[in-house]
DNA sequence: GCCAACGTTGGC
DNA sequence: GCCAACGTTGGC
């Protein structure tokens, strides 16, 4: 079992987003980065444990946990000319995007806050904290996914 | 809105 | 393959 963190703007999707979703489900598309395609394509597996987190937004910070409920599949927002996520240099023969289904597990009863999550001790070395992280999927440690967890 | 940090692109 | 220019991310 791998743990990770996802990141996305609430004004895009937030977890009352995914939370409305049939069957709290939801395909992670539109990533369109080579490392955060990497740890999708080849390292995700189902029931792996994420950490959603909000960024670029009032009070960005851990605000649920979902699940891996699908393996990489091809991102067909990519070969779609009508979408913002369109990558004419990505072919439906040989794609060269990646998605993953993430379902709710829980949303948290506050957000754990990035001030506080930079405050703890403990979360010292997490990646989502290393100098100008931008990755919008990134590998947690369990010790650190249960450090957060346990900040509640 | 600013800006630091990082990724990607493309000329050479 | 180098690297300058440009674009994006994301906190503040």
């Amino acid at each position: 079992m791998n743990y990770w963190l996802m990141k996305s703007e609430p004004d895009a999707f937030s977890i009352d987003d995914l939370a409305s979703r049939s069957g709290k489900r939801e395909p992670w598309d539109g990533v369109r980065n080579y490392q955060a395609r990497n740890f999708m394509r080849d390292d995700m597996k189902k029931g792996d444990q994420v950490l959603f987190y909000h960024s670029s937004c009032a009070e960005p910070g851990v605000v649920g946990v979902a699940r891996v409920v699908k393996e990489a599949y091809p991102d067909a927002t990519a070969f779609d000319p009508e979408s913002k996520y369109f990558d004419p240099k990505s072919d439906p023969d040989k794609p060269r995007w990646f998605m993953v289904d993430i379902q709710l597990v829980r949303k948290l009863k506050r957000v754990i806050t990035l001030a506080e999550l930079k405050q703890n001790p403990q979360l010292e070395g997490m990646r989502l904290l290393a100098r100008g992280n931008r990755l919008s999927v990134m590998p947690v440690e369990k010790e650190h996914f249960d450090t957060v967890l346990s900040m509640l």
